[in-house]
DNA sequence: GGATGTCGTACTGTTGAACAGTACTACACT
DNA sequence: AGTGTAGTACTGTTCAACAGTACGACATCC
């Protein structure tokens, strides 16, 4: 694979799933479609063997659906799928709202300073990994790195989602409506009143699924 | 690799990945010890592509840690690992009891009468499939299929410890406590007393944990 | 005409050998 | 001590090959 810098930081096999990922997420690669080893291999230049490396990536990441002797097939953003997505969301960050300690709360503190600093960059990704960063902060108080970790698999896909939704959803473009809506939670958090803090966040997250979806029915249709 | 029968059910790959899990779950491959490819490809006579595919999924199921250039080196099953793997399990399966309702109860009681079946078989691998597949069961409840497979994953390397508690814990030799433990939660979740149902879930699963641990400490020692 | 064989093609699964690049160790030089 | 300098042991990646499997097309049989 091409490597413009002498250095090298990533591998060819993560840059190869990451390319790949996004070409799934932004529909590039239709869902269902079957990933060839060899025509990968053939139009990256680079090794089947290391296509198929990656492939295992995407597969553990939830991207594609390995069969026997069939290979790789993609697998797309249908509702269902954006629905198990946010869905577990919900259940981790309304566990981790619930359970919050005091002393617990400075790094989703942190994040959420982090956060307001951004919005106003209209810097889509900054924004994007400034939202994710605070919900993961948030799950980062269940103090479990196991589950820290499925939060970050799930991240990686929300990211494409959402840098969708900032682009294109008007309403993003007022960062005080980004702003708010972590507000309520970071309100509630500090006030100690987490059973009202997993309410705001549900329907914090509740939200932004039903604009995914809409825009992505409008998308499609 | 070997294969007795004409059919092949599994991939090399996979065959590979569950023998390495099951060398690192068990304690054959140390903690912190490197995975040197070509070694482990020596030793089963497969290929060292191979063996790169098997690490991969290792490594996304958490079993090892893998550095660029450096190769991937075990992870182990300390306490702090295991307790981040019970808690993530208390963290599902409560969420999915609260959110229980009627129609759904069906596989759990099918996943029950399994494990009740099975309870005097005294064949451990079998009882602990059970009792993986009723907890599995009651997450399934979620209809998530994201949280199902990160159950999964856990579950994989819960298999090993459980195996390890059924042959050696004297408590698992009367079949009835196996059952008892999950026949509080079986009772509940038909009265419909959800909250009650998911206490006893999340007690039963800290009493095992700390039945795992003890016997972790007890053999490290 | 529908069920059942049989081929051929297009892949996947797996191997073995090769080579460049990197980490780590030991040893020499100042 | 502090800094080169090999040397060694792997990893990262590629390539070419072959066996085995899935699937579609076509032929056969009743």
């Amino acid at each position: 694979m091409i490597e413009g810098q002498s250095f090298r930081r990533t591998t060819t096999v993560q840059q190869l799933a990451d390319w790949l990922a996004e070409r799934i997420l932004s529909g590039a690669i239709t869902p269902g479609q079957r990933l060839r080893e060899s025509a990968v291999a053939a139009e990256l230049g680079v090794a089947r063997n290391t296509v198929r490396e990656a492939v295992r990536i995407l597969e553990l990441g939830g991207l594609v659906r390995h069969e026997v002797n069939r290979g790789a097939v993609a697998v797309s953003p249908t509702p269902e799928v954006l629905d198990d997505l946010y869905e577990s969301r919900v259940i981790l960050e309304c566990t981790a709202l619930r359970s919050a300690t005091t002393e617990q709360i400075g790094p989703v503190e942190k994040a959420y300073a982090q956060l307001l600093e951004v919005a106003d960059s209209g810097n889509a990704h900054r924004i994007v990994s400034a939202d994710l960063a605070f919900h993961g902060a948030i799950i980062g108080m269940l103090n479990n790195s196991r589950v820290l970790s499925f939060y970050e698999q799930l991240s990686r896909e929300l990211h494409f989602y959402l840098m969708y939704l900032v682009v294109r959803d008007r309403e993003f473009e007022q960062s005080s409506i980004v702003v708010s809506g972590h507000r309520t939670i970071m309100d509630a958090l500090r006030a100690g009143n987490l059973e009202q803090a997993a309410a705001e966040a549900a329907s914090h997250i509740e939200h932004n699924k039903a604009r995914v979806k809409a825009l992505l029915a409008s998308v499609v249709s």
